[in-house]
DNA sequence: CTTGCCGGGAC
DNA sequence: GTCCCGGCAAG
């Protein structure tokens, strides 16, 4: 028995109709963030990108995560090679081992984050965030200047945004310590806190164990028993893990924390300052994965959509009552899938030959006999 | 404009 | 359950 689909909150069901489709989609970096080699596939990296070099966080940048600033001191070298996470060509869908990708996130989410042991739903859970990840990925470096992302999707507290004098192009600070996606590796363990944040709506409390957001999300927003043992997992999707930095903790969640659990009110996210930025991503991102887990990066693709649903508010960016900022006022509308390519009864057989269509273009449906 | 099909209604 | 269609989004 699952909760009834809240109106603006997020929507276990429509991530695990989704979660599927997502992995038959899944091709290139999809998983790139922290394991996955550049894609083989497509145009050689060499030919028109020489000079630049890979930054794929195959070895997470420990100095840069979390102190943006390291970055544009890397990209400032006098070298050729610039630590700019050169985005690899998109590749042929298809292409890709998704279980290679799939067992690398995993892996990777194992390794660096050993708060998933009390919560190992979330290894799937965060699933619909690697989108962001790739999409950056996959921006040609040409493009890069109208291309993803500021790294403000995520709330102050877990990256420091205030760069405003650094230069967006080619590639702004925020955007690699986003693409990262592992703001907090594993050597900088001493400075780094991990919170477990409610992504109800017009929640956003901040917890510091996963048992206790998951107890919080069963007791208020699930309305079950406290017991783990009465838990069936479901509130893993509703909760996100954040790494911060423990000054940004102190600084920012002083209002956060458990001392003050009646706070309805969500941790001050940032506005969007880089709107242009984001222009190309057919999504704005979930905040919530601005510097959270590896795994929180969102998965979808200029056809195709749908990794928001988990996330999925109501919630205007620049109004207070937003727990989440800069989603898609009309994110119901994404959740419907892209048109196929392929011909369908319709237009195979026309209006003339009905009789011939398959019984769900008959009744307008998607069609069962020319699948995409 | 056409096409695909979601959402929902009628039965 | 089957069957149909309004209406929407994409192209």
């Amino acid at each position: 028995e699952r909760p009834q689909l809240r109106a603006g909150g997020p929507d276990p069901s429509a991530l695990r109709a989704e979660a599927p489709w997502l992995g038959v989609q899944g091709s290139g970096p999809r998983a790139a963030p922290v394991t996955v080699p550049a894609p083989p596939q497509g145009p050689s990296m060499g030919g028109s990108f020489a000079g630049l070099e890979f930054a794929l966080p195959q070895e997470p940048q420990a100095a840069d995560l979390g102190t943006p600033g390291t970055w544009a001191g890397a990209a400032g070298l006098p070298t050729p090679s610039v630590h700019i996470p050169v985005p690899a060509q998109r590749s042929p869908p298809g292409k890709a081992r998704l279980d290679e990708v799939m067992a690398a996130a995993a892996l990777t989410s194992l390794s660096t984050s050993p708060l998933y042991l009390g919560a190992p739903a979330v290894v799937f859970s965060p699933e619909p965030g690697l989108e962001p990840w790739r999409e950056a990925l996959v921006q040609p470096t040409g493009s890069y200047s109208s291309s993803s992302n500021s790294g403000d999707w995520g709330w102050d507290l877990a990256s420091d945004q205030s760069s405003p004098s650094t230069p967006s192009p080619p590639l702004p600070p925020e955007t690699a310590h986003f693409l990262f996606g592992e703001p907090t590796p594993r050597k900088r363990k001493s400075s780094v806190q991990v919170v477990f944040q409610c992504l109800w709506k017009s929640c956003g409390k901040v917890l510091h164990t996963a048992s206790a957001i998951q107890r919080h999300i069963r007791l208020v927003h699930l309305g079950r028993r406290a017991e783990p043992e009465h838990s069936d997992g479901e509130e893993d999707f509703y909760y996100t893990e954040l790494d911060i930095g423990v000054d940004k903790l102190t600084d920012g969640l002083s209002s956060l924390t458990p001392a003050s659990p009646e706070a309805p009110v969500p941790p001050a996210f940032p506005r969007l300052d880089l709107p242009s930025l984001l222009r190309p991503l057919a999504l704005p991102l979930p905040p919530v994965l601005s510097s959270a887990a590896p795994l929180q990066t969102c998965h979808s693709d200029h056809t195709h959509q749908g990794c928001l649903a988990p996330v999925r508010v109501d919630a205007q960016p620049t109004e207070g009552r937003a727990t989440m900022p800069a989603l898609p006022s009309k994110l119901g509308a994404n959740l419907r899938k892209p048109r196929g390519d392929a011909k369908k009864c319709r237009k195979v057989y026309g209006m003339d030959h009905r009789d011939l269509w398959c019984t769900a273009c008959r009744w307008k449906k998607a069609c069962q006999r020319f699948l995409d």
